[in-house]
DNA sequence: TAAATAGTGTCTTTTAGACAATATTGT
DNA sequence: ACAATATTGTCTAAAAGACACTATTTA
């Protein structure tokens, strides 16, 4: 039986909350096509590697990290036959969460690797609609699963799991409700007895991630319309 | 640049609601590898073809039709590296969500289609894994959009759409609770004017699905734990 | 009439959301 | 004491769930 041949790589969104915001890896393309351009980073599978080995393997070359914390999940495949000026290119896309990280490691394929703040258009190939989706899908998340957390270090404050709600979801939550919510939904966190210390105000008591994956009753965001 | 050479194939998880249950599209292989074994009804992406344009014509060819009032989503991604004894194949899984029809088409491929309850295993390939993951997209899409439509004909009493929620979810749910619910979330169904008539008991009013997209608020199911 | 299914109303419990009040720290 | 942030409590509105009751058909 003879079929098309085809190349898959495997892009990432990696997204982070920084400075109140959600942001993005991006690369700036170091070869041809779309040399110079802004890009998701990502790469080709290897010969015997299976798509989420290659996903991490990716991380790990451009963010310097595959440490725990942060969470990886697939996200979907993009083939259309023009995708790649190189040729029948399927890629396969990648969601990866993670908390604020010092700055990202430059990897090999990559000249540059910067955060961005995910309003950003005019990537390469079709990665502004892999960007799409892929901040689509991170907003969800937060509403049915307890996934916030892979945005906060090991140890985080209800303040600091409230504010990556505010900034993947665009909006203001009141901290008092959010406090119940976060501190009386099984499984969403747990108190780890420890609080901040040195900051102003009344410290803080920190929590790190329950062991739910699916948050009951979901914590839904205002909807404009149905 | 050289990197590794992949076939790409399209596998699809075709669901509908016979006889009270959840059933899903099977066919039997009629080639090499998995002789005679059931699998997914699925096949190679051809050398021009999109990845949801290939969907779309496996499920034409295999169940022979490609009419409205059905769903067609992209699933998943596999590519383990020894899902195929061929070689490399990466193939990108798809979920449709179908009305009952009369009965599959068995298409050029197959000996035969049948439909079968989904708690079958012992799939060809990797398929029992995904159709595990496609059941388990349905039950949650279920939830949060008014994809439950999709497995009725074009127009449809509430009581049929209830009882597609217990196929799909395997659960009993309150006929009254449920029709106030179905009636009074906005974008759900739409009346059409028309009704029942013929059966025993007082005639059903008729709808049709609504334009959301997504449920406000969502219709969960019961969660034994979070 | 009875049987069957469709549809409405009512009550209780749970949850979200607004927001007052209290608690605990640094300055 | 005052400013700042954390945490708890109270009230109201929306929604879920249990379930009595009414409506409309066929046999």
């Amino acid at each position: 039986m003879s079929y098309p041949v085809f190349a898959v790589t495997v892009d990432l969104v990696v997204l982070t909350v920084r400075e109140g915001e959600l942001q993005v890896l991006l690369v700036r393309r170091g070869c041809e096509p779309f040399l110079d351009r802004w890009a998701l980073p990502g790469g080709f599978v290897l010969a015997d590697e299976d798509l989420a080995t290659a996903a991490r393997r990716e991380l790990a070359e451009e963010t310097g990290l595959d440490g725990p914390g942060g969470h990886l999940e697939q996200l979907a495949s993009y083939g259309a036959p023009e995708r790649d000026p190189r040729g029948r290119v399927v890629t396969v896309a990648y969601l990866a969460l993670l908390p604020d990280l010092p700055a990202p490691t430059a990897g090999t394929d990559a000249a540059e690797a910067e955060w961005r703040p995910v309003g950003q258009t005019g990537l390469a190939f079709d990665h502004d609609r892999i960007l799409a989706d892929g901040i689509e899908r991170a907003r969800s998340k937060l509403e049915y699963t307890p996934l916030a957390a892979a945005f906060c270090p090991p140890e985080f404050t209800v303040a600091a799991l409230r504010q990556v709600y505010e900034a993947v979801w665009g909006e203001s939550i009141d901290p008092r409700n959010f406090h119940r919510k976060a501190t009386t939904t099984p499984g969403f966190i747990d108190p780890t007895g420890g609080a901040t210390e040195g900051g102003t105000g009344r410290p803080a008591r920190l929590y790190r991630r329950g062991e739910a994956s699916l948050l009951n009753p979901p914590l839904l965001r205002r909807r404009l319309d149905g």
